[in-house]
DNA sequence: CAAATATACCTTGACAGGTGAGGTATATCC
DNA sequence: GGATATACCTCACCTGTCAAGGTATATTTG
């Protein structure tokens, strides 16, 4: 059973965040990864994970460069900055608060 | 503290289904009686609620009456159907499941 | 060798839900 | 008479999601 995406909406860059703290890695990776962590029960779809990056990075929450791979396709890498460190604290405060709350109202 | 609503998007249809789960009511007494529930932290905005009232009905998961008030504004009454309870079991499951994948993704 | 698959990136346009700002009307309280 | 509370509603805009399309390289398979 996978689940109903839009409930998720909201939470992209959240989990975005959290991946990158481990440290840096690229697209493709972290979708992977994503999907492996869940069961293959979730995954960011490709577009929106890219719309993320661009959100993300015009905000100063991450940083990209360009990895020189000497084979294969080239690959964008992503740094998370302090900003985004500091965001990421912040987002994870509000799920916990937000399940409270979601818990309270869904009897 | 009140949250960030992004985070409650595709939650609201589930949040009246629930009220109304527990009896008949009307628009304005639900977003008082939410917003009492979670001590002020958390109100749907009037336009969402009243967005979400049309898409329940258009989909048929609730029904709609006016209320003959002798005195005072007049109000619409909600029910829940019976594919509105089902619907919101299927919301509370899907809760309940993309609660535990959200915290395995936000370490 | 050719085709398929996996890796890896990206953009565009459409859609859906949320919401600020605006509106209507009735009743009460000072 | 004016403010406040009750009670409803709509419209236009914004934002995030995502299906569908695209590019390019490397490996596997028939």
């Amino acid at each position: 059973m996978s689940i109903t995406f839009d409930l998720i909406r909201g939470h992209t860059d959240a989990i975005i965040l959290s991946y990158l703290c481990d440290g840096d890695s690229y697209g493709y990776q972290i979708n992977k990864d994503i999907m492996k962590a869940t069961d293959n029960q979730f995954e960011l779809k490709e577009a929106t994970l890219y719309t993320a990056f661009r959100r993300l990075e015009q905000t100063g929450l991450i940083q990209s460069y360009w990895g020189n791979e000497a084979v294969g396709a080239r690959r964008r890498y992503y740094t998370i900055t302090d900003a985004g460190r500091d965001a990421y604290t912040g987002l994870k405060q509000e799920w916990q608060h937000s399940k409270v709350i979601l818990d309270k109202l869904l009897t």
